[in-house]
DNA sequence: CAACGAAAAATTTGATCATATTGTGACCTG
DNA sequence: CAGGTCACAATATGATCAAATTTTTCGTTG
């Protein structure tokens, strides 16, 4: 079986329709700090660098600016986000309300295999950390989070969590770059530990202390250095 | 001065590009309940009811989508959400947490004059209820909020709120379609009562409280005939 | 004479449309 | 009821038009 298209990227998955393709392509540069806050984003580039045409990047581009993970600049310009410290102190009030609830649900729901699972993906992360690997620390740590969300049964608040994850995505990785993947602490270890006591009141307290900590940090090193 | 465009619809506003156009226009169309839950939407049908190319349809469509006021449906298929109980439990949360710190931040900034002005969206309210105008009703109330977290000085949370009203908009039409304007309580005097007062916390817990009675009706008059 | 600034041309990017292609579901037939 | 065919709607492209930014040029001024 031979690809004898050229496909310059984009990872050609065979079915899913290319506008599609374009925004997972582009949700997970800016999920994992591969686009740097403020840098500008162009159709035309896309079309060239993705080697599709427009209409699926207008398409993705659309909904990605629905998200928060883009910003229209009014002058049909469109650029990475730059968080202001209103914007991080907004983000941590609905990160703690939204995630320590998730946290709390699926805590209800879990059984121990899908805990031995999270916890597998927390020595990934640890790995990850241990190695200096940015960029795999940010995909593992959110693997930890999105693994969590998703047995809580909650397609309505884990879309709201998702999003606000895109906003700070691009931040996220300004920092650990400054100041390398020691730096962020987590409370992983208290949260499985509270799953498997199933204290669901622990795990959403655990998790408003991981998301706290963590965005906290971010603001500190923002409002130094934006 | 002349229109001399054909233009059946979408209000030509003059600068804007067309598919903001689309997006406002479907958006408010979602938002006061001129579409059903469940309907189907085509990208076709709407070129050729709002005069437009199918590009800015499609932009607009995919923005909806993300927006969580429009949703794929596996195949091609674009339509109005039908929402089911545990939705509703997810966005009475989320609202919940989310509205009442927009109204808390709202009253620590808002002055007489604004507060004034509220009262005055109030006031519309009350009269379209009294008339019996459900479309009015709605966009009153989605006035009433928006004013109001428009004075919060909040942009990610009032995106927030935002997108979870996109979500119950055309649910809400069906409750007051089925019982009336009169059945849908509010605590709109109460939230007024404290800005006076500039108790942030008081206006907070009334603002839960309305949440929390509009989306329980809503629950419940859905859950008997979905 | 150099430097600054404003105006205009050129380039780049975005927006829209018309058209070709592909995939989906319905309908008909054996 | 299975399999094939047909019609319709969605997807994708490239061409064309419009807008904005950048660059260039020219005139004025210190």
């Amino acid at each position: 079986m031979i690809k004898n298209k050229t496909s310059e990227s984009a990872s050609d998955d065979g079915k899913r329709p290319a506008h599609e393709q374009v925004y997972h392509t582009l949700r997970s540069q800016i999920l994992f700090g591969e686009m740097v806050p403020g840098q500008p984003v162009t159709i035309q580039g896309l079309t060239d660098s993705l080697g599709v045409g427009m209409t699926p990047v207008r398409e993705a581009i659309r909904r990605l600016i629905s998200d928060g993970a883009l910003v229209f600049q009014g002058n049909r310009r469109v650029s990475v986000p730059v968080l202001s410290g209103e914007d991080i102190e907004q983000l941590i009030f609905a990160r703690n309300a939204i995630e320590s609830e998730l946290s709390r649900r699926a805590a209800l729901r879990m059984n121990k295999k899908e805990v031995d699972d999270l916890e597998a993906i927390d020595r990934n992360l640890d790995e990850a950390i241990d190695a200096g690997d940015v960029s795999g620390y940010l995909r593992q740590n959110y693997a930890f989070h999105a693994a969590l969300y998703a047995h809580a049964d909650a397609p309505v608040l884990s879309d709201l969590a998702e999003r606000l994850w895109l906003r700070f995505g691009p931040s996220l990785r300004i920092v650990c770059g400054r100041f390398g993947t020691q730096s962020l602490p987590d409370r992983h270890k208290d949260i499985i530990r509270c799953l498997r006591n199933r204290e669901a009141d622990g795990v959403a307290e655990a998790m408003a202390q991981d998301v706290e900590q963590g965005m906290e940090l971010m603001a500190d090193v923002l409002a130094k250095r934006p």
